[in-house]
DNA sequence: AATATGACATGCT
DNA sequence: AAGCATGCCATAT
């Protein structure tokens, strides 16, 4: 919980960033980072995340690390929620990790028209 | 004021 | 593969 409850301009972007990833896509913290302007910083997107996901009402649950796994510890209660968010809405996650190559807000090329490796 | 911590990422070994 | 070092920076101690 932040003493202040109020939001730099910074956590703000990061934070519209994260409102318009698509439903059934994910993206990286990374990604977040970058599209919010702030290129490297990924881990103040995790930082706004944890203190800000449920006032603001995110769809915290697209967000994952570059590799596709859950950023939380597996079997947590958060963890597990993350995966059935993510599966409700058509997203695989296969032992606890995102296929990104299918799932990422940036997606190759020919898997996305050919839908092959 | 100084140090530690963390829903991370990337590069090097 | 798996670990380590470093970059980032808001918060908490």
């Amino acid at each position: 919980m932040t003493t202040s409850a109020l939001l730099s301009a910074r956590q703000q972007k990061m934070l519209s960033a994260i409102r318009v990833i698509p439903k059934g896509r994910v993206a990286s913290y990374g990604q977040i980072a970058y599209r919010a302007g702030f290129p490297g910083c990924a881990r103040q997107v995790g930082q706004v995340l944890r203190d800000c996901s449920e006032e603001h009402s995110i769809p915290w649950h697209r967000v994952v690390r570059a590799n596709g796994k859950l950023a939380f510890l597996d079997a947590s209660e958060a963890f597990l929620e993350q995966c059935r968010r993510l599966k409700k809405e058509g997203v695989e996650v296969i032992h606890g990790r995102v296929p990104m190559k299918y799932f990422s807000v940036v997606l190759d090329l020919d898997a996305e028209l050919w839908g092959m490796p």
